[in-house]
DNA sequence: CCTTTTTGTAACCATATTGTTATAAAATTA
DNA sequence: TAATTTTATAACAATATGGTTACAAAAAGG
């Protein structure tokens, strides 16, 4: 039965979610992997498990997962040592701690060593879930969810904009320059930062007045009669979301 | 003898460190407030304790503090709903709740309030401080986003300059101007310096009363009938902000 | 390949902001 | 105190910037 949910669980993610996020998870256990796996995904994450860190390095070339979830006693190579010479090598990818090493001493050490949470077993898997959640949350892997603003509720995965629960249509572009201000509402926003953030870094010869057009047509469809007033222009710098 | 030490903390950390990290805590038992302060001092924290969440709102509105923790069994008012009526109002400070509620409903409630990590009574305060560590260090410990002075407060990402709690508008270049002196009050500021740091150092044919003039247009803005001498002209050197 | 949609560009206007100038006021110096 | 230098203020001019529209180019869809 817990195979057959598996099955349904990772079909829904593939297929539902383009743009789901990945969790690797090591941990010589297999029973507790697998429990680790089957929990993750139920909460919507792909994971991807290893036994050891041997190959872990080669997949964090190729792959770019969002959060790692660390056992320290690992055949071969303790894994805070690892997680520490990842840190090193100047990776920044949010790290957890799952393990039985929980004295004083142990804890301080994981910390130290670079980890953003220190998990103790035995644990309860759901609770890891929300550590987790946090974590991506307060790293700004916010691919999974809805972001809300006023009564903007942008739905990141489909890409859809609903306006007081109506959806309204925005071409990729607009719905990339809303979805970069929704991210970070009352900032005012510059106009190079616009141009990097929504246009790329590589848009050589950037016309003046195209983020103006841009802007206009995106209030043109969110508020028709410009009676929300969601962007200020903030002279000579940029705009801001009210 | 501890007491002793914590002038000396204090001390250190108001001498040393002109840009200190402040962290509030809400804690309603106040033997445990002082030790997390103390902990959270020794560790090279500013702090602020409250035994309630009465102030709190008020102090966030005045300062931009990097951290709270937060204890849930406050009288009056439950810690966790207070998180969650900040996070609706768009609040994104980092929090952690120290609290004896440590059922799996009391986690899960805490973390879907807002929380970004968890921790039970009885804690280890060594413990406590590696994981204020680890979350600063995840948020990107950016407390000042805010710049005071007197009763002038700039917000930088937002570009507003709020006296005493009401927005004030400016140019862009005023805003500039009023930067470069909050950045340096009483420091008497060179027209040269002014022209580089305002204006650009490309800037030719600079005007002899450019400068005065708006300085002249800020001084009306910020302080309108003139009662409160924000500035001083040094004569034939410059300005400074008193 | 054609049609439709999306995006960029150019031109225009309106207006906010900034610079310049002239004159008054204040501070400094002799 | 008078002359001199510097700053304050107000009015005006120049410039920079954003809004808007129409049209062209590019991309996407069939």
């Amino acid at each position: 039965y817990l195979c057959y949910r598996f099955v349904i669980i990772k079909l829904y993610n593939k297929v539902m979610k383009n743009q789901s996020i990945e969790i690797v998870i090591i941990e010589d256990e297999e029973d507790i992997l697998e429990l680790v796996e089957y929990h993750l995904q139920k909460a919507g994450y792909e994971t991807m498990g290893f036994l050891s860190t041997d190959k872990v390095e080669q997949f964090l070339d190729e792959e770019d997962p969002a959060l790692m979830i660390v056992d320290r006693n690992l055949p071969g190579y303790e894994g805070s040592e690892f997680v520490e010479n990842l840190r090193k090598d100047g990776c920044t990818i949010p790290i957890i701690f799952l393990t039985a090493k929980d004295k004083d001493k142990d804890i301080e050490e994981g910390f130290e060593r670079g980890a953003d949470d220190y998990i103790t077993k035995p644990f309860k898997p759901r609770e890891l879930v929300l550590r987790v959640q946090a974590l991506l949350r307060r790293s700004g892997a916010t691919s999974n969810e809805k972001i809300k603003y006023r009564d903007l509720s942008l739905d990141i995965p489909n890409r859809t904009l609903a306006i007081e629960n109506k959806i309204v249509d925005l071409t990729n572009l607009e719905f990339r320059l809303l979805h970069t201000f929704v991210k970070n509402p009352n900032n005012t926003l510059e106009r190079d930062f616009l141009r990097d953030e929504v246009w790329g870094d590589d848009s050589i010869s950037f016309h003046d007045k195209t983020i103006n057009v841009t802007i206009n047509r995106l209030k043109k469809k969110i508020d028709p009669d410009g009676s929300k007033e969601y962007f200020l222009p903030v002279w000579g710098v940029g705009y801001k979301l009210i």
